[in-house]
RNA sequence: GGCCGGUUCGUCUAUCGGCUAGGACAUCUCCCUUUCACGGAGGAAAGACGGGUUCGAUUCCCGUACCGGCUACCA
């Protein structure tokens, strides 16, 4: 039988979360509940010296909002706790000492300083097989040295000790076989001279101790997998250890690397999930969700950023995403990051939204906005009206205020060139046909317009227009009789009276 | 520099030896629309290069080039 499909997130929490880092919470989210496994989030805060307040929470504020909640958690609980390896420190010590005790890892007591030092004047040094015995080490140290430097809590770090020469190698689920040569790999810190582990020692330590049964992590991880091989080797036998994929990074559109959070600001599109700001420096890096994005959208578009299910379809519900989610159909090669497609995906899912879920996000950002909504009824009907021209949320601002409100500037500058008394005389007649009517319906109030423009020998387009901007300020919306019908009688008379008591001034001035 | 990974239209990608190389975004043309969109029809646009293997290579193998990642007491 085989084991429960465990899969775990383990962002460090420095900073906003980046979108590459949400498709990797997204992978893990399909993989674990299309194998009915669980999916855990564990904070990787071994760097003291980087901890940001308030990352820890946004990080689960973002995957509130995309629905990507975790079985396990600091916040979630579990049996595997605690969740945040701050917190199981004193856990990681035991494995450092029994590598050195076996001979796999030993004491380094070189300093910071002497490190770079080193580095500054050995080109491309490493601290590995072929310049570890000219160092300060419990391997070139003797015996006693070493004991009276322990002693005397002179700080220090463990370092694993790379064999010379060995192959390691694992399976990728993307990839296939890679293969590496020990003695091309350095020595790694495994445990700091603050008694906290590295990336490198806790992450196999607590996949073992979480029973973490698939691991998925980025590309640049792949280097640094030959010392994490070895330690399962070591600690907990390699049959053990989990499957392994390394997601291909999401590159910059333009140039040449990785996405980074300083390419949106560059470019001008959203680069982490939620705003972030930094609370050192202040600084604001903006996010999907407060650019409009549906999180349905951006989980989406996330999800075809290397991968697809084979077929042409490109619009997925999570369901769907979970249903046919597979592992080994992640694409190999970086993804540049296209801003244009993201936001057709936010469109289109837009257009396929019920009236009732949109209203729900658009009517606090409608108000918020300075819009006087009163009226759900009015509301609804005015988003099924204007969706389809709505790529972002905040679109829906422009596009529906003026059912709500008058519109605050008239592009009268539309209509003057070709204003004269004969197309006066038409509105102010329409004004009297409206006031009369019973019927107050977009058919209705197309063919009275007609009527009267036939009667009056007056072209239908070259009053259209006129009627556009009086009722809705500009060039823009949807069908006008359609408009006019959900102002209703009083409130489309008095903005054809508006603009033209503005225009008649206009044509006496 | 060394190690590892990658390479199909401008971009994201399909193809698991038979291809007239398919789709989507963007772009262009036209239709619909008396606004802007939506929608519809069509166009242009790709297998880095060189060797093998094979009846046949985009697909398999090897080299080269190019791109990327890593090379911290950061993750």
């Amino acid at each position: 039988m085989n084991k429960k499909v465990r899969v775990r997130f383990a962002p460090s929490p420095t900073g906003g979360l980046h979108i590459g880092g949400m498709r990797t919470v997204l992978f893990n989210y399909l993989f674990a509940k299309h194998n009915n496994g669980d999916f855990i989030l564990r904070i990787e805060d071994t760097d003291q010296n980087r901890f940001v307040p308030g990352a820890e929470e946004y990080i689960f504020e973002c995957l509130k909002w995309c629905g990507l909640e975790p079985d396990e958690s600091v916040l979630h609980g579990g049996g595997y706790a605690p969740y945040r390896q701050s917190e199981r420190k004193e856990l990681y010590k035991q494995y450092a000492e029994q590598l050195v005790k076996e001979g796999k890892a030993y004491y380094a007591f070189d300093t910071p300083a002497e490190l770079e030092e080193k580095r500054k004047t050995v080109p491309n040094f490493q601290y590995s097989q072929l310049t570890r015995s000219e160092m300060k080490n419990s391997l070139t140290l003797d015996e006693d040295a070493v004991q009276k430097l322990l002693a005397e809590n002179i700080p220090h770090v463990t370092r694993i000790k790379m064999p010379h020469d060995e192959t390691v190698g694992f399976v990728d689920m993307i990839r296939g076989a890679v293969n590496f040569n020990t003695s091309q790999v350095d020595d790694k810190v495994l445990l700091k001279a603050d008694g906290m582990p590295t990336y490198h020692l806790a992450v196999v330590v607590d996949d073992y101790l979480m029973k973490i049964t698939h691991a998925f992590r980025g590309e640049e991880w792949l280097p640094s997998s030959p010392v994490h091989i070895l330690l399962w080797q070591y600690l907990f036998g390699i049959e053990n250890m989990p499957e392994w994929a390394h997601l291909p990074l999401i590159l910059k559109p333009d140039g040449k690397g990785k996405l980074s959070k300083r390419d949106g600001d560059r470019l001008g599109f959203p680069v982490f999930t939620m705003n972030w700001t930094d609370p050192k420096t202040g600084e604001l890096t903006a996010g999907f969700r407060e650019r409009g994005f549906l999180p349905e959208a951006f989980i989406n578009f996330l999800a075809l950023l290397g991968w697809n299910d084979g077929s042409e379809q490109e619009i997925f519900t999570i369901e769907e995403l979970i249903k046919k989610f597979s592992i080994e159909r992640v694409h190999k090669a970086g993804a540049k990051f296209d801003y244009e497609k993201a936001k057709w995906f936010n469109h289109e899912w837009i257009k396929r939204s019920t009236v009732n879920s949109l209203q729900l996000t658009l009517k606090p950002l409608l108000i918020n906005a300075g819009v006087e909504v009163n009226d759900d009824e009015k509301l609804k009907t005015a988003i099924e009206l204007v969706k389809d021209r709505c790529t972002l949320l905040p679109d829906f601002v422009q596009q529906s205020s003026f059912f709500f409100q008058s519109p605050k500037e008239i592009d009268i500058n539309s209509i003057k060139p070709k204003w004269n008394e004969h197309k006066q005389q038409f509105f102010a007649e329409l004004i009297h046909v409206y006031g009369l009517s019973t019927l107050w319906n977009h058919e209705e109030l197309e063919n009275s317009f007609k009527e009267l423009a036939a009667a009056s020998q007056i072209k239908p387009g070259d009053v259209l227009l006129p009627l556009r901007i009086m009722l809705v300020g500009g060039k823009f919306g949807p069908h006008v009789f359609n408009i006019a019908e959900v102002l209703g009688k009083k409130e489309t008379i008095n903005r054809i009276k508006h603009t033209l008591s503005l225009l008649s001034s206009e044509l006496n001035g």
